[in-house]
DNA sequence: AACTATTTATAAGA
DNA sequence: TTCTTATAAATAGTT
């Protein structure tokens, strides 16, 4: 590898992926075919890329021969269920995954040009449908967002609400049952009410023994 | 290869050919590893040494799977005998087929957020790195129409040099056989040139017979 | 198995 | 896809 060594994971950019995959390909089925001749051996590649496409090496004339070497080395044969198929059926499969690898590869170029790349190609009529397809994905996605830190501050507001709640009730309790040990708080300088709140629980921890709020 | 590079045939001494094929053994495999984890595609390698020691790579659990995927993908484009096909091939193409739909149904997906649409599961985290790919995507949208307007501008100025070349050469041509049938112009109010221009070519066309210039 | 001088492979950019 | 180029990786011959 080369210009900043890659990381050997998946290349997410489908682009750059297919590229290095053409050119990797390349160079694995060179690597086998010089093995094969330099050492005298007996190799098979095969190779199907994400679209499904094939490629293969062999350095035999065909390469199901080293397939049934294969299985012969593995004694892994004796599977061949001599069970047959209809042959209209099996070409109308292989159309079908004809036709789903073009669906792909369309997908696959629309997908780019929404995300803005490979624009080389693009009519100015192309390119302005592009941009208002984009503005109005855009406006969309922060009206998620807008939607989505409204939900939050409702959701705080409720629990925020529930805590109030029973805050004022235990703050009650407390006030029957020990009368004179917690405060009024009249005179506490700090203004926020929260504060308040929780300087009573606080003070709930420390004057009431067994299990006490806390919050998380 | 290294150490003045080494001719493309068997290597006759047994020692080195030994070596050699286990080093490169290692480089084939690892080559094949990377191409699989790289760009996420089907390999398998086999290789039988001169002495018949095995050794194999292949980026499925088990490399039959990828052996009756070839089997599959070969009959399929009418390889075999076209009377009878085999189970296992059927079977391994409806498997692909729905791989395929798997992943069409993934870039559908992904195209609908790209286009700002279905938004509703998504977390706040999501939603940002959307917004900032598509804010990306806006960016070269409009750097690409940018381009594009100024390859018109740059187009048309240069068609605008040539007509103004001819135009000129065709009123040269013009004061020299008709002396006294074209107007000097140099009474026009209409002050921009190009309006001078077309009316010259206008004037040429009712003037002369047989073929004239016309703008398309 | 290590070393190392070179050749190869290849990622990124055009 | 193909070309170029800078740099990483592979590896032939040696120790």
């Amino acid at each position: 590898m080369v210009r900043g060594k890659t990381e050997l994971k998946r290349i997410e950019n489908t682009t750059s992926r297919q590229v290095t995959f053409s050119k990797r390909r390349a160079g694995l089925l060179k690597k086998a075919y010089e093995l094969a001749i330099l050492c005298d051996a007996e190799v098979a590649v095969i190779v199907f890329s994400q679209k499904g496409k094939l490629a293969e090496y062999s350095s035999k004339n065909n390469i199901l021969e080293t397939i049934e070497r294969y299985r012969s080395y593995t004694k892994a044969n004796g599977n061949s269920n001599p069970a047959k198929q209809d042959l209209k059926s099996m070409q109308n499969l292989k159309e079908e995954t004809t036709t789903l690898g073009k669906r792909i590869e369309f997908l696959e170029a629309t997908k780019r040009k929404l995300l803005g790349e490979n624009l080389e190609g693009c009519s100015k009529d192309e390119l302005n449908e592009l941009e208002s397809k984009i503005e109005k994905s855009l406006r969309n996605i922060r009206l998620a967002k807008s939607r989505n830190l409204a939900d939050q501050i409702e959701k705080l507001k409720e629990t925020n609400h529930l805590l109030t709640k029973e805050n004022e009730e235990l703050r009650v309790k407390l006030h029957s049952q020990y009368n004179n040990v917690v405060p009024e708080n009249n005179d506490n300088e700090d203004a926020n009410p929260a504060h308040n709140r929780v300087d009573v629980v606080t003070d709930l921890s420390i004057a009431l023994p067994g299990p006490c709020l806390t919050f998380v």
